[in-house]
RNA sequence: GGGCUUGUAGCUCAGGUGGAUAGAGCGACUGCCUCCUAAGCAGUAGGCCGCUGGUUCGAGUCCAGCCAAGCCCA
C-alpha cells in the first residue's frame, strides 16, 4: 500500500544519507505535491542537506545536485516507477500505478493492518451532562466529538473504553429538586406521576419539563438571594444521602439520564459506563487519594503565607523542574488548593482521587450494575455504592492506560491541574510516558447567533443585537434543545425524501430522513477544528447541499448505485480485475484522463494516513474534511465525459473503472462510519 | 493584572512535523437534467493570511513585540 511505500523510500532515502554523506537524519519531511503531474511524493530534503553539507565540510552543493544522486538509488524500489528532480531540488516520486491500485484493489475491505497497541486501554470520557435538563446542542457537540474520537483511535487499532459522568449530586440537580419541593410543593410521587406521564409532545418529556423549572428556579433566587440558603442546605442533603431529599434528587437524575441516553442514541451514541459521583462520594475515592497524596509528597501542607492551613499540590512539574517558587506565587494558586483551610476538599482534589481510578491506581473499585442494553443491543453498566446491589460479575472497568477527557475550554486549568497532580503521582518513566498521553480534549461552545437567539424568543437588548453571538444559557434557558434540533431536521430530510422517493413506505422514508438528518447535525458538529466557537444558526445546521453530511451519503449512493445499475456485485468486479495484466491495468492510467483516474485512486488511497493523523491530534475533524475532499473529487470525476462508467465499450477499460469506484466507494464509506454516519438505502 | 485560545475571500471556516501558483462551503453572477448523474457539476468575481520586526535558500505556518476578540482565574 502507498504508506508503507512511503515508509521504505524514508527508510531508504536515511540510508543513502548516512553512506553518501555521513549525515544522520532522524526522519525525513515527505508532502504530498500539488499537482499529479509533479509526481506522488515529494522529498523537499536536498535543501536542507545542502546546508548541512556546507557546514559539516564547508563544500558548498547544488541541491539539484544532491537530489539527483538520491534519486538514482530510490529507482530500484519495487513500486516506484519513476523518480524526477523538479524545481530547485525536490525529489519528486512517481509511483508504479498499476501495482498500487492493483494492492489497493485486492485488499478490498480491510482496513489499517496496525496491530492493536499491546496492554493498552485508553478511557474516553464524554457527554457527562447534568442530568437535571434536557440536552442541548453544545452538549451534543461534546458527545458527537467524543463518540467520533472513540471511533478513529478504536480504527487505530487501540482500545478503547467510553465513560459518561453523571454528577447526580451537584448543585445543577440540587437546583431542579429546589424546584419540585420549593417553588411546586410536589413529593416524591408527584414527580413520579410527572416523570412517568404519557408523553404526546416532546413538552411532555421529563427533561423538558426540568428544562423550564431549572430557569424558574434561577429566577426564584433572583428574587431573593436569601433563598439561597435553600439551596445550600438541598445540597447538602444530597451529598449527605440517606434521606428524602437525596431520594428525590436520586430519582430525578436517574429519570434524566435516562432521557439523555435516548437523545444520544437518535445520534447513535452509547456508552460503556456511566460513572457516578455519588459513589465517588460514598464509596470514599477522596479519603483514599488524600492518603495516596499526602504519603507521596504530592501535596503539603502550608504552614504560612496567604495558604495558612491548606493542603496544596506542590509547585513542580513532573520533570522536577521547579517553577514558580519563591516570591513568585502563581496567579492561579487557589486552584492548587486541595484542601481549604476550612477542610473540605476542591474540585480538583476530587477530580484526581476519580482519575487515579481511572488509571487503576486508586486501589478501591467501584460496585457495577448492568442499566440497559444501548440501541445495538450492547451492555451499558452503570456504577453503584451498594455492593449488594452490584452485579457480582461485571466487565472490568477503569485501569486505563490513558485517559482522555472530552470537557469544554473552560476547563482548560482545572484539567491541567487533574493531569499534573495524576502525574506526579506516577511511580516510574514507563508509566509516566504513559499517562502523559492523557489528555483534556478541549473544544469550544457552540452559542448562538442573534437571528437564532431570536427565533427561540428571547428578545434582544440593543447591546446583544450588536453582538456576533450570544452564550446559550442553562440557567436562562436559552439554547437549542437536541431533541428539537433532530425533529427539524428529521422533519426537513423527510419532505425532501417524500418529494424524490414518493413510492417508499412510509416507514422507510423515515427511516431514511432519521439517517440523513443524523448526518447533517453530525457533520455540522465536526466540520469545525475542537478550537473554533461555532455560533448556531438554523439556516446553517438544517442544510442539506454543499458541504454537508447528506452531500457525503449521496455520494456514497451515486458509487453503489453504479453497482446496481451493473447488475453485479463488486466482488465479480474484483475477480475480473484479477484477470487483468499489469500492462492492462497500466494502459489506463495513462494519459491526461489517466491522471484524473489515479489521483482520484490515490487520493482515496490516503485515508489511513488521515485517520492516523485525525488519532494523533485527536481531532476528528481531519476526517470530515478528508471524507468531503474524496467525495467531491469523486462527483468531478462522475461529471467527467471522458468516464462514461456502465457505456463503456472497452470491456478492460471498464474493469478497471469499476474497481476504480469500488476502491473509492470502501473507503468513502469507511470515512462516513467513522463519522458516525450511515448511508441510506436510497436518495 | 495573569493564563489559555482565536484573528486567512462579503459571511462561515480548512490549511500535521516550515516548501512549488493559499483552498472549500455559503452568498452573488453565467451555464448544464435526451446521458450511470441535479442532495450534483462546470465557470466568473472576490485575498497587505490582524500589524511590525526577526530566524531561514524559503514563513499563513516558527520566534519576539504590539492590536483586537473570547474564555478561565483572583
Amino acid at each position: 500500500m502507498a504508506s508503507s511505500l512511503t515508509t521504505e523510500i524514508k527508510t531508504r532515502l536515511i540510508a543513502l544519507v548516512r553512506d553518501a554523506y555521513n549525515l544522520e537524519l532522524d526522519d525525513v519531511v515527505s508532502e504530498i505535491p500539488p499537482k499529479t503531474e509533479l509526481g506522488d511524493l515529494a522529498f523537499p530534503l536536498a535543501f536542507d542537506l545542502a546546508k548541512r553539507i556546507k557546514a559539516a565540510t564547508g563544500e558548498k552543493k547544488n541541491p539539484r545536485e544532491i537530489a539527483a544522486k538520491l534519486a538514482e538509488d530510490l529507482k530500484a524500489i519495487a513500486g516506484v516507477a519513476r523518480v524526477e528532480i523538479a524545481g530547485p531540488g525536490y525529489l519528486n516520486v512517481f509511483f508504479d500505478r498499476a501495482q498500487t491500485f492493483t494492492s489497493l484493489v485486492k485488499s478490498g475491505s480491510t482496513t489499517n493492518s496496525q496491530l492493536p497497541t499491546p496492554n493498552s486501554k485508553l478511557i474516553v470520557e464524554h457527554t457527562s451532562i447534568n442530568p437535571n435538563k434536557a440536552a442541548h446542542i453544545g452538549h451534543v457537540r461534546n458527545s458527537v466529538l467524543g463518540d467520533t474520537t472513540a471511533r478513529i483511535l478504536k480504527a487505530t487499532g487501540e482500545t478503547v473504553e467510553i465513560h459518561n459522568y453523571i454528577d447526580n449530586t451537584g448543585v445543577q440537580v440540587a437546583d431542579v429538586v429546589v424546584g419540585f419541593m420549593h417553588l411546586e410543593n410536589k413529593s416524591l410521587a408527584d414527580i413520579k406521576a410527572i416523570a412517568e406521564r404519557p408523553v404526546k409532545t416532546r413538552e411532555d418529556n421529563f427533561d423538558y419539563y426540568c428544562w423550564d423549572l431549572y430557569s424558574r428556579v434561577g429566577q426564584w433566587y433572583e428574587e431573593d438571594k436569601t433563598r439561597l440558603a435553600v439551596r445550600a442546605q438541598t445540597l447538602h442533603e444530597i451529598e449527605e444521602g440517606d434521606n428524602a431529599t437525596a431520594e428525590i434528587g436520586e430519582y430525578i437524575s436517574s429519570k434524566i439520564v435516562d432521557c439523555h441516553l435516548e437523545t444520544m442514541a437518535r445520534l447513535d451514541i452509547s456508552y460503556d459506563l456511566l460513572a457516578r459521583e455519588s459513589e465517588i462520594l460514598h464509596l470514599h475515592f477522596w479519603a483514599h487519594a488524600f492518603e495516596k497524596l499526602k504519603a507521596s509528597g504530592v501535596i503539603v501542607f502550608e504552614t504560612e503565607g496567604r495558604n495558612k492551613d491548606c493542603w496544596v499540590m506542590r509547585a513542580e512539574t513532573a520533570d522536577g523542574v521547579t517553577e514558580g517558587q519563591g516570591e513568585e506565587e502563581s496567579e492561579h494558586d487557589a486552584d492548587k488548593i486541595i484542601v481549604r483551610s476550612n477542610g473540605t476538599v476542591t474540585y480538583t482534589g476530587k477530580d484526581i482521587a476519580y482519575h487515579l481510578w481511572k488509571l487503576g491506581k486508586l486501589g478501591l473499585d467501584f460496585h457495577y450494575r448492568l442499566l440497559r442494553h444501548d440501541h445495538h443491543g450492547r451492555e451499558v453498566w452503570i456504577t453503584t455504592g451498594d455492593e449488594f446491589a452490584g452485579s457480582a460479575t461485571h466487565p472490568a472497568f477503569g485501569n486505563g492506560t490513558a485517559f482522555l477527557n472530552v470537557i469544554d475550554v473552560g476547563q482548560s486549568y482545572p484539567q491541567a491541574n487533574v493531569k499534573k497532580g495524576v502525574m506526579l503521582l506516577a511511580a516510574s518513566k514507563e508509566e509516566l510516558d504513559r499517562v502523559a498521553r492523557s489528555a483534556h480534549l478541549a473544544y469550544e461552545k457552540v452559542t448562538l447567533t442573534p437571528a437564532a437567539a431570536v427565533e427561540l424568543g428571547l428578545e434582544l437588548s440593543e447591546a446583544d443585537q450588536q453582538r456576533q453571538q450570544i452564550g446559550m444559557s442553562g440557567r436562562k434557558g436559552l439554547g437549542v434543545k437536541a431533541d428539537d434540533l433532530i425533529d427539524r431536521l428529521e422533519a426537513k430530510a423527510l419532505a425532501e425524501v417524500q418529494s424524490r422517493n414518493a413510492d417508499l413506505p412510509e416507514a422507510q422514508q423515515q427511516k431514511i430522513a432519521h439517517q440523513i438528518a443524523v448526518a447533517a447535525l453530525r457533520y455540522f458538529l465536526l466540520k469545525y477544528t475542537r478550537t473554533s466557537i461555532i455560533a448556531f444558526d438554523f439556516e446553517e445546521a438544517l442544510k442539506f447541499r454543499g458541504e454537508t453530511g447528506p452531500y457525503l451519503q449521496y455520494s456514497v449512493r451515486r458509487l453503489s448505485n453504479i453497482f446496481s445499475e451493473l447488475g453485479r456485485s463488486a466482488d465479480d468486479v474484483r475477480v475480473d480485475f484479477a484477470q487483468l495484466s499489469a500492462e492492462e491495468v497500466a494502459a489506463q492510467f495513462a494519459g491526461e484522463a489517466g491522471d484524473v483516474l489515479w489521483s482520484l485512486v490515490y487520493f482515496a488511497s490516503r485515508l489511513d494516513d488521515v485517520v492516523q493523523v485525525s488519532a494523533n491530534a485527536f481531532e476528528p475533524t481531519h476526517v470530515a474534511k478528508y471524507a468531503f475532499q474524496l467525495a467531491d473529487q469523486f462527483n468531478t470525476f462522475y461529471q467527467d465525459k471522458r468516464f462514461h462508467i456502465l457505456k463503456e465499450s472497452d470491456a478492460k477499460r471498464k474493469t478497471v473503472l469499476l474497481a476504480a469506484v469500488d476502491v473509492v466507494r470502501q473507503k468513502l464509506a469507511q470515512a462516513l462510519s467513522l463519522l458516525g454516519i450511515d448511508v441510506p438505502e436510497k436518495m
